[in-house]
DNA sequence: CAGCACTTTACGGTTTCCCATAAAAAAAGG
DNA sequence: CCTTTTTTTATGGGAAACCGTAAAGTGCTG
């Protein structure tokens, strides 16, 4: 059963939807975070006072304004979490929707729930709070739909590395170079060559422009 | 004095609480369309019936979800309620933050207000709405300064129509081929050419691959 | 219409990228 | 330890991109 649940999300009008829904479904022991680092706090003093949170909602993206903060987003939160609370469960409600960042936060950062900020997502709320009082984790079907998407091709860390030294405008020839300072190996030109051939092969990509975009929509970079 | 209000919102947690915003303003007489087309519907039908609104709150960008919309986003509801009711005063509530669509609201759309999806959003919907009722523009200051930074460069439809064809895997020199298929000039490998360069010099960036990186970054492509 | 400023296009040389092939190195297997 | 297989690296020719400059086109003005 859910009866105390905690907000962590920085924009007022989003809080102010949550706190409505939670309502509709009977839960009034709410308590709201413009921050992370007070969501955090306000978890702490709870465990402490052994009236700990049942569930935290929480974003993934907080915006910096002025005010220094130690945790700089949602991830960073649910890390911190865990150590305090390890037995919390967690729903991420965020606009977020490049696969690989919600893959991530199912297998690595082993959430309860994630519900996009969508069209129905009042809706999708309810079900999800619902789904996790009852221990189960919700995976959206749209959701999971995405996730699957993205395995068309698994990148490598070797992938991302060489990916990302040419979006940041490194000249495929200075690569080698770099990957050995790093201690990188293979680093021969020619297999990086190799390497990026075989990811257009099979993405049908022709050119390493192509590459670099779908990268970005996927979040991989 | 404000007293009818549509709101045009596909999500339903943000149309939530807009609606209590305007609740808390004493604003009871409401109707909310979650698609534009439905909102332009609404507007046309009560200007028919002589009891008109007084301000759409709309969001701009509304995802598709397989129902066959004619206006696209809130640019285009924009566009088409000014025909049917030029008099009806106009609020864009979006996440949106980048300095030269905002500022195009202002100056092309000449709207009466924007108010940002961020940290104090309901607390500005509120300001917003009181000041639009007092027949003024509501133009928050951070937002004034995010237009007049100029740190961003502002890519016109040339430059985003190349810079898509790229990240589309085009091969460069293929691409004033293209321009001269679709009407657009100048069209010449020399204008292209020219032109990227431009655009990377201003950027600082000597690859294109890390100029779609960027674009894909702002969202711009 | 001539003159001028500006934009667009065309062209050639250089660099980088692309691609195929071969040599070298490393790993696997008996 | 030697052979076989696989991976990595090196090399060279050709395609594309890059860069500067010259020519052609466009628009404005007197």
């Amino acid at each position: 059963m859910i009866t105390k649940v905690l907000i962590a999300e920085d924009h007022e009008s989003a809080n102010i939807s949550v706190q409505k829904t939670l309502e509709e479904l009977v839960i009034i022991n709410t308590a709201y975070a413009y921050y992370c680092d007070d969501a955090l706090n306000k978890i702490t003093q709870a465990v402490k006072a052994e009236s700990s949170f049942d569930l935290l909602i929480t974003d993934l993206y907080f915006e910096p304004d002025g005010y220094k903060q130690i945790l700089s987003g949602g991830m960073d939160l649910i890390t911190a979490v865990r150590k305090v609370q390890p037995d919390l469960k967690i729903l991420v409600f965020s606009a977020e929707n490049r696969p690989a960042t919600i893959d991530q936060l199912y297998s690595n950062y082993d959430i309860d729930g994630f519900v996009r900020k969508a069209r129905h997502d009042a809706r999708e709320l309810k079900e999800a709070i619902n789904e996790i009082a009852q221990h189960r984790r919700y995976f959206p079907r749209h959701i999971k739909q995405l996730i699957d998407k993205k395995n068309v091709y698994s990148f490598s860390d070797f992938d991302l590395t060489i990916i990302t030294l040419l979006a940041q405008g490194m000249l495929q020839k200075d690569i080698p170079a770099h990957l050995q300072n790093h201690g990188i190996k293979p680093s021969g030109l020619s297999s990086v060559e190799k390497r990026l051939n075989q990811i257009k092969d099979a993405l049908g990509f022709t050119k390493n422009e192509q590459l670099v975009a779908h990268c970005k929509d996927l979040g991989a970079i």
